[in-house]
DNA sequence: TTAATTGGATAACAATATTGACCACTCAAC
DNA sequence: GTTGAGTGGTCAATATTGTTATCCAATTAA
């Protein structure tokens, strides 16, 4: 007959999912502290050496650290965005594999395609909201808040994309630009002629995304990066902001 | 934050759930006897207590019948295909509960309807073979084929329709149907006129099913239905068959 | 009737989960 | 620095749940 074998769950396994899921949505995003294992216990109902062996679990798999007296984070899988860890988590998520497939051609160009092809009515309200933020920062000159609403800006276009893996990566790579390792975004909005050009770039891509036109998308994002890419060189090479306009 | 709470797997609620979902989607019809309990504790790879734990929560909901020595059956609801047991099995299966509302309506002429919208190119194969047979039954005038073929026949648009409940309740008005209890359909066919109409009637309603056309679908299948009602009222009157012509 | 099969029931055992306690380490307030 | 609250590390006693094995009673068909 038909009847299927009854899986026999260990709820230690259905912990280890649940984080697992969480951490793939990016949830749970690397450095983050979970609460303590008293807490989490409750929180999801299970008797504390239980949940360790959860936790024991999820580290042996690379993607927590725990520091005695000190708490239990999300690894830092940052600058390995392809890890072994991050790896075998998408290996054993089957639905991620086609997310990981897809996300291995381009980033942010592809992001801003996939953005304009799947962006929700809530995502649009989201993104023009910012936008409207930009444009409100930009009339008065506010260089700190333009370069928050970048990131915000480009957070958003990435949620709109609807690609875990996809956002699991961006938001590693944002934070690698938060922390100035490639460059300091404020710095760059510093410079009056850099300060047009990335508005008019924002706009060709919020006009794209709201269209719904994917091929323009793909070409204001990739405007946006190759001019991006060629500031930085250039401020590296002469340590300087040339001007320019819009 | 987000974490939600581990559902606390008992086994025997896992097979409660098998068993309930095969009684929902159809696989186990009422009256169905299920493998014996040590069979059965293997299939699904649960010892035996906690496969008797399953069946004896099933006879509570009064979905399964056991007799000592004989064996467990399907509970037979027919004739109560509302009855309390299967509401609360849709009740307790939300995703059923749209179903079942959509159920109440109309039987037959909805089922043509939703087979019209929803048939896949599967279910078009199955209803062209069915549909080819009959005609070549016909042509033969083999009436118990034919009265054969017209059960098969609206069992496959029954499938096409793609509502659980529906199917569901169809099986048990077709079991009455086979059972005699209504009407002979074989005596039906044993009619030349009738015969005509019949395969007229089945003609229309799989060109609108084909077609994907739900208002001649509807059209026909109240046509069909109106049809019988009448031969029947008009036997059960008169005692005999009256001619006609397609 | 008889033998095989079925459901009904239970005890002994094993696996799993919970509870509670205690220790060692970290961190921040003092 | 010292201290105390909070954290992870560990373990034992207990409770819950599931397995195995056996027996009995009722049905079924040869």
């Amino acid at each position: 007959m038909v009847f299927q074998k009854i899986q026999h769950n260990r709820t230690a396994d259905a912990v280890v999912d649940q984080v697992e899921e969480l951490i793939l949505q990016g949830v749970l995003r690397p450095g983050d502290r979970l609460p303590s294992e008293r807490d989490l216990a409750k929180k999801v109902d299970v008797s504390r050496p239980i949940l360790r062996d959860a936790l024991k679990t999820l580290e042996e798999r690379g993607l927590l650290a725990t520091r005695h007296g000190g708490g239990t984070f999300v690894a830092d899988v940052i600058g390995t965005v392809f890890s072994d860890a991050v790896v075998e988590l998408v290996r054993r998520h089957p639905p991620a594999i086609a997310d990981y497939l897809e996300y291995r051609r381009e980033i942010e160009r592809t992001t801003a395609r996939f953005a304009a092809m799947r962006a929700t009515e809530a995502d649009r309200e989201i993104i023009t909201r910012i936008f409207r933020a930009m444009e409100e920062a930009h009339e008065k000159a506010d260089f700190a808040e333009e370069a928050e609403l970048d990131v915000e800006f480009h957070s958003a276009i990435g949620e709109s994309a609807h690609n875990i893996v996809l956002l699991h990566t961006l938001r590693s790579c944002y934070r690698l630009l938060a922390d100035g390792v490639f460059y300091n975004r404020a710095q760059l909005y510093r410079n009056p002629g850099s300060r047009e050009q990335l508005l008019c770039q924002h706009r060709a891509i919020y006009t794209a995304v709201m269209d719904g036109d994917p091929d323009a998308a793909t070409k204001a994002a990739t405007a946006h990066i190759d001019y991006v890419e060629q500031v930085v060189h250039e401020v590296a090479r002469t340590g300087n902001w040339k001007r320019s306009v819009c």
